[in-house]
RNA sequence: CGGGGUGUAGCGCAGUUGGUAGCGCGCUUGGUUCGGGACCAAGAGGCCGUGGGUUCAAAUCCCGUCACUCCGACCA
């Protein structure tokens, strides 16, 4: 009875999964600190807990660019209407988005300013002046900023006004070379999202109707949710010579003739946050993979006041400081309030010492995804505490895997999806006959999108399940946030 | 952009047929506590989202507007 109450004194704070998802899901947003809004619709204050993953987020990704040989540039916010007109397709994609800047002080500008809603335009302006000979090739280059798309309807970190991320812009000899730079970066946002953020990932190429306007082709990563709905959490495109050619950006190539080059762009934004909570997080908060937790390991003295236990606390801190990022929660609230603010916030590790432990050279390490108690010696910790680290990533990977499979399924006829999209929300897997027409049926008849064309393809029909015709192309569909 | 919901203290809410604002949590100070959200006492904190209107009088009634939120549409 009494752990009732107290099981149900916890949950109150945020509303169940069960319940209303989408409610969950703001509760965790703001009550673990990660954003508050702010005064301007769409627009959020990421608060230093939720800015604090998105830097560790950003260092981790930061060096595997470096690592490929990336190197980080800032560009201008602001973009000439003029420039950015150039791009028929690019113009017409993001025209119903972009917000103006129409004044500078009192004085109407002569020609109104884009805030960049992504900067494709200004690199490619950027390399019509400093590209001249393919030595100067390839030119690989990122920049980590924020983007303002005047969005219609807004959540934190899936879809605000304003977001931040990074945008890789390379530009190429070859098609080959580029083409192999765009599936490289992929597999970059791949890796991390499934090394780092355990969360697995669907590797394919978006369909004509889902591509980024301008781009030859478009590849995503597209991870499940909890709720089986579908979050695209990067992308990485092939632009060919299509943008070479309109901002007129060339080089004298080996055989002294003049060339464009072939260009990609792929980026990753904050969104991949709200992808590490509705992957991970359950009905009593966050759950942080340790890669990205600003803390991996909290200590929380219990009965402080009593001799030894602070100082034992602080020690161990400085110890396990040396090998993981560890704070030690030395405030006056009670070790139960602690505890559950802790497991709100994510941390994935959590360590109590009280009065009975130091007369055994102990401490209790608690797994914040288990919520597993094991008494460890404090000589063991050093081993212990890595090692449960890596279990718990792990087994976060594993269940989110495991999410993924029960919900994703494959169906060869149109009354199979109808039947399987009523049922729950889930990814399901159809061949396809490449057209628009069918695209759109689908959504129009069981409210699904495509999310990609996986690289990984099955054979699971010879005809499309809605005309019938030939189809080659297997499709994963599913409800998109 | 369409439809629903909500705006009263930092958070969650109450406020009846209009009469000038309250509760819980949190916060501050002091004390007792401390192994799953401790307790006592004394305090601080509000232009009732915002602009108009009706009225002797508006948190309350009417109109506008803004924001948040949910569901659609839209969105690489």
């Amino acid at each position: 009875m009494e752990k009732m109450e107290n099981k149900k004194k916890l949950v109150e704070a945020i509303t169940a999964q069960e319940v209303d998802f989408a409610q969950w899901y703001t509760d965790i947003c703001t009550k673990a600190e990660l954003v508050e809004y702010s005064s301007v619709k769409g627009f959020v204050v990421v608060r230093p807990y939720g800015y604090a993953i998105w830097e560790n987020i950003q260092k981790n990704l930061d060096t595997r660019f470096k690592a490929t040989g990336h190197e980080n540039v800032a560009m201008p916010m602001l973009i000439p209407e003029s420039l950015l007109q150039k791009e028929g397709e690019l113009v017409n994609g993001f025209a119903p988005e972009v917000a103006w800047v129409t004044m500078g002080g009192s004085e109407p500008l002569e020609e109104r300013l884009a805030v960049r809603p992504t900067s494709e335009t200004l690199f490619c302006d950027h390399f019509n002046h400093v590209l001249h000979s393919y030595r100067d090739l390839p030119m690989l280059y990122n920049q980590w900023c924020s983007v303002v798309r005047w969005e219609k309807s807004t959540r934190p970190f899936l879809r605000t006004r304003e977001f931040w991320w990074q945008e890789g812009h390379t530009i190429h000899e070859t098609a080959e070379e580029a083409m192999a730079e765009t599936e490289q970066q992929l597999n970059c946002y791949a890796d991390f999202c499934e090394q780092d953020l355990c969360m697995p990932v669907v590797k394919g190429r978006k369909t004509e109707k889902e591509k980024f306007a301008g781009a030859e082709a478009t590849y995503s990563i597209e991870a499940m949710m909890k709720d089986g709905k579908a979050l695209q959490s990067g992308t990485s495109h092939y632009f060919g010579d299509k943008f070479s050619r309109a901002y007129d950006v060339t080089f004298a190539g080996r055989d002294n003739t003049l060339q464009y080059p072939y260009q990609t762009s792929w980026g990753a934004s904050t969104r991949l946050i709200g992808a590490i909570i509705m992957t991970h997080g359950d009905d009593d908060g966050l759950i942080l993979p340790p890669a990205i937790a600003p803390i991996q390991v909290v200590i929380i003295p219990v009965a402080a006041h009593k001799p030894g236990v602070l100082e034992k606390a602080r020690e161990l801190a400085e110890g396990i400081g040396k090998y993981a990022r560890v704070k030690l929660d030395d405030s006056d609230k009670a070790p139960g309030w602690k505890f559950s603010q802790w497991e709100m916030k994510g941390v994935p590790l959590r360590i109590e010492v009280g009065p009975r432990d130091l007369e055994k050279n102990q401490c209790v390490l608690v797994r914040r995804d288990t919520r597993e108690k094991q008494f460890i010696t404090l000589d063991e910790l050093p081993t212990a505490i890595p090692a449960a680290l890596d279990a718990l990533a792990k087994d976060l990977y594993a269940r989110a895997l495991e999410n993924r499979e029960q919900r994703t399924f494959s169906a060869t006829t149109m009354d199979e999806v109808k039947a399987l999209a009523a049922k729950k929300t889930c990814f399901i897997k159809t061949m396809w006959c490449g057209s628009l027409a069918c695209e759109e049926a689908m959504k129009a008849e069981a409210g699904l999108s495509s999310r990609n064309m996986p690289f990984a393809q099955e054979h699971l029909a010879d005809v499309c399940p809605l005309c019938g015709k030939p189809a080659t192309k297997m499709v994963v569909w599913g409800v998109a946030y």
